[in-house]
DNA sequence: GTCAGTGCAAACCCTTTGCAGAAAG
DNA sequence: CTTTCTGCAAAGGGTTTGCACTGAC
């Protein structure tokens, strides 16, 4: 993704495209991908550029919230930021830490329940978790 | 839930029933529900017992290994322990913090992927997440 | 008496925060 | 120039760990 292109999809969404947020963002959308705050900032520091890990944080947190990236919660020790945002599902191997896409359409839910009053749905997430065979 | 009936379950999977586990066990199955670490302690500790927090920690995380409750993992900062093991699945409202259990047969999942070589299935967790309607 | 379990406090790790300096418009 | 963003380092909060003490059998 070049980085016109970076900025067109930042200015969509209302976001300043400040130098650090873009080159976080060539990071992210450079494919679909599932990366931890940590895995960014080692990404981004790798390509010779210099962003601060309270600003990887920052906007991490900010491209959520926007809706360029998605949170994936699966794992109690860190976040994962989802670069694909599209209708998905996910296969988490918690021996190995991999995470991977499911296509929408592989998973039908037949019918939600009716939600408790004075509550909006955000979203529907669904972990198949597995383990490497060895393992217990 | 009466005390032999607690011990016999600890027994009965593997896990020796010191003072510690069975004052712990009778908070989490008081009643299907899903407790923090952090409130397990409190709870047990509003009980006149005394256990610390190690021993909590410890003791949820062999719970959790030996399939007496199970992990919840729907927010970053914190997990639940949750002590109904029925196949179900959950609501959470991120504003809130509530989780609630919502029935698996109310959801349907028509088939799941073929996994990856060398992997084997763990579970399928469904999280429902919604907000409380007047927030963002 | 032996081994597993417990408790305390310190260590850990990811994440957030406060605040001064830098950059964007 | 004004406002927003960034960076540093320190603080925060849940969880884990090391190790000596206690309890179970």
């Amino acid at each position: 993704m070049e980085k016109q292109s970076i900025i067109d999809m930042l200015e969509d969404h209302d976001i300043q495209p400040t130098q650090q947020r873009i080159e976080i963002a060539q990071i992210l959308f450079a494919q679909d991908q599932h990366l931890s705050a940590e895995q960014v900032l080692n990404a981004v520091n790798q390509l010779g550029a210099t962003v601060s890990k309270a600003t990887v944080y920052n906007t991490l947190g900010l491209f959520a919230d926007k809706g360029l990236v998605r949170q994936v919660i699966v794992d109690p020790s860190r976040v994962f930021y989802d670069s694909n945002t599209s209708e998905h599902h996910h296969l988490y191997n918690s021996d190995t830490g991999m995470l991977m896409d499911i296509d929408a359409r592989q998973i039908s839910i037949q019918h939600l329940p009716e939600l408790p009053e004075g509550v909006v749905a955000e979203g529907v997430d669904v972990i198949i978790r597995v383990r490497s065979q060895a393992s217990a």
